[in-house]
DNA sequence: TATGAATGAGGGTTCATTCAT
DNA sequence: CATGAATGAACCCTCATTCAT
């Protein structure tokens, strides 16, 4: 939750504030406040004065941790998406089969997005993804490096030929988060939040059915299956002869 | 694009302003021009003044016509939401079969969504879907009658066994308009909107599968297989030993 | 005082406000208090409040006829250097002589840095010539246009050689307005003015005496003084022995 | 540059600091880094936070050792008043004549404004000039401490008979540091200074010829030129007639 | 002695909204 | 009907200064 990768200090506008265990906990204290002011109100809504009054302490000290109202955005932005990007980046390569990480991923999703309430997910999934704002240059690597576990998994698989190839992988992407963020959104609107497992199971069999590639093989009974009717019609014609 | 639905005028603030041929073409360009700076800056960074001055008219006035800011972006969404919830209930009862009617579906979509290019498409899956904004109360109405064609298409197709009944119609629809959101949002994020034509039909494709029932003739032909092979093995043995 | 000549309208952030009379006076009735709280405090330590309290308006008034802090203290500045810029070359050209000439700069000079009080002497010796700060770009301009009537008496004045030539002309110039503003300071300073007229005579005294050129007929008039004493010396001599 | 007059320990606000030799060097390089900043930026614009940056000190420090921006910045301004005035009371009564204590000044003067860059000078003659602003009473006496050299050569001079009557001493003085203060702020304007020794002679023989006495010989040998020509004419009209 | 941390007291600026004309 | 003008209410951010450790 806390391995800083593309922001460092400085670029966090932080001033005055050492790296003390006591600054540590304040530190913390005041992420714990803007995520959930940040996720009730949105970005634009939010005011450091609410930040700050949640924490305890003045407005300046807010300010003394994260430079700007931005910056404290943004770590609370980065933080969510370095949680789960380090949980997919252990996880994920120790399970074995296409459909086993494709379930995993998708269920550490919902999890993730639904743990801290539907706000922060909003924030997520709203905030952090309007276009040309302000956000965006730091977000775009988060993101980048948050859907990678999925990219690697999909190529995978597409080498294996476990999934169709006359699909871009990018699609089938959007079609599992999209589908994940869709729902979630629906939840949101209607403050009722589905059941992970059974979700995730419907899920991932509808992805996998998706993704599997053309059922060539069907085809091909169908056709045998036309075959051997037909044959079995004369053998049995033919045999009606013969006996009679 | 204008048939006013769940906003009776009362709700709009509209003030003052009479139905006149003139007031109306006022109106529509105020719109037009709402439209243009929402799309541009996202709700909370427009300004009144900037719509008023790409219309040529003073703030005062648009506050004449729509009573406050919201309640212009209320209608700038929901004339988004009409045009398309039009189209769809007239065009989609004329098409026959599950499958087009998905396409229709999807391909409308797409183009709804990309034709004012990406700001509005933020605007409508960004602004308008906020969780306990301003907004949500009219929105989730809209919202309503904007799926409600698809969710006659998925019930209808359950009806006829053409899709899986293991899976919640909502599920479904999740995963049609997520899939379409992520794939815009992709877009916007870099600025670069796909094909329509070619990505609804593959997007079609993998629907289809993932909502196909369990293939149970698949499964069926497989022990028709099974079955047929073992019938003509035996038939073949017993042939030989007839025959030797 | 209002000839604008380096500052577009645009380019002072006005926003909202139209050019009626009646904004004019309003414009004017800002400009006063700004003038006068920035004459009293200077630039840093003049709050937007003070000066919009003095009008008897709100803050965002202030804001709606000068888009800035900074814009409305460009204007002051402006409009002082405007006012003695315009009226030395209206008025210069009209006099005969070297002399006239510098006495009339020297003398409205002098009036206009002391007739609104020391302070804002004080904002356009000091705030208005900080080096790299905020205005140095706009006040550039206005300095040249300020000296340059008199770069082009005393340029004059060399070329019908009644100044001396071994000295550049900004020194000259420096001298000119140097005398006067350090003798201002120093009223500031011990919050006494001087009388004009007696100190308008006595300077240009000292710069007349500064700039002529080197006495060559006074050096002349030494030798020739030389000379004769020499020579009747001899010729009493001579006569005293004739005599004798 | 270290002599304090007229601050006594108590008005700096220094508190708690010993004098302790290394106790000094602090002092010194806070005051070597206040100087260095309230050069670049201004008094205003200057940060205690980039001062103890600069030191490699807590703010907290700095206000150990000086009890506030403000004393801090007196102290810087005061240092340099003590540099030139020491210097000056040292060296001028060693020198002889008017002519050279003079240009023995000026040159002393033109060096130290421009020895530590354009920003010291930019802050002693700006910020340290201000009226009723908070240094004032500390730096009037500076101020006058500073002039005095000059005070006592002009004083003597005039008692010499050497300059003229018919002008206050405090007006030459303005014309003796106007002229060099106004040369500076244009070379600070413009970022190019002058080259001292030639700046310094030019200067000064402008600055002799405006204090010399009024030319009364010039006139009394204009008239004894016109005396002595008359009377030569009549000389030799008279040797004339008598040779004839 | 030195400092990490906190903050009170503003400061400039923005903008939706109102209302007299 | 349209609008010029005014503004209340915030908002984000800065910084000299204090104080416990």
């Amino acid at each position: 939750m806390n391995t800083r990768h593309q922001t460092s200090p400085e670029h966090t506008g932080q001033r005055r504030i050492a790296r003390t265990p006591k600054s540590r906990l304040r530190t913390d204290a005041v992420l714990a406040a803007a995520r959930a002011v940040f996720s009730e109100r949105g970005y634009e809504k939010s005011t450091t004065l609410e930040i700050a009054q949640r924490v305890g302490v003045s407005e300046a000290t807010v300010f003394s941790y994260f430079g700007s109202k931005r910056a404290l955005c943004v770590r609370v932005i980065s933080d969510w998406y370095d949680g789960i990007s380090q949980e997919l980046e252990t996880e994920v390569p120790r399970i074995r089969g296409f459909h086993d990480q494709l379930k995993f991923i998708v269920s550490r999703h919902l999890q993730h997005l639904m743990r801290d309430g539907t706000g922060l997910c909003a924030l997520v999934l709203s905030e952090g993804r309007r276009p040309h704002n302000e956000f965006s240059a730091v977000l775009t690597d988060l993101l980048r490096r948050y859907t990678a576990p999925l990219m690697s998994v999909l190529a995978e698989a597409r080498a294996q030929g476990e999934i169709r190839s006359d699909i871009p992988l990018s699609l089938m992407r959007d079609m599992v988060y999209g589908t994940m963020e869709h729902l979630l959104w629906q939840g949101i609107t209607r403050d009722r939040m589905p059941d992970i497992d059974g979700t995730t199971c419907k899920i991932v069999d509808m992805l996998w059915n998706a993704f599997s590639p053309p059922k060539t093989d069907l085809q091909a009974l169908r056709l045998f299956h036309a075959e051997v009717t037909d044959a079995l019609k004369h053998y049995s014609e033919a045999k009606n002869n013969h006996d009679q």
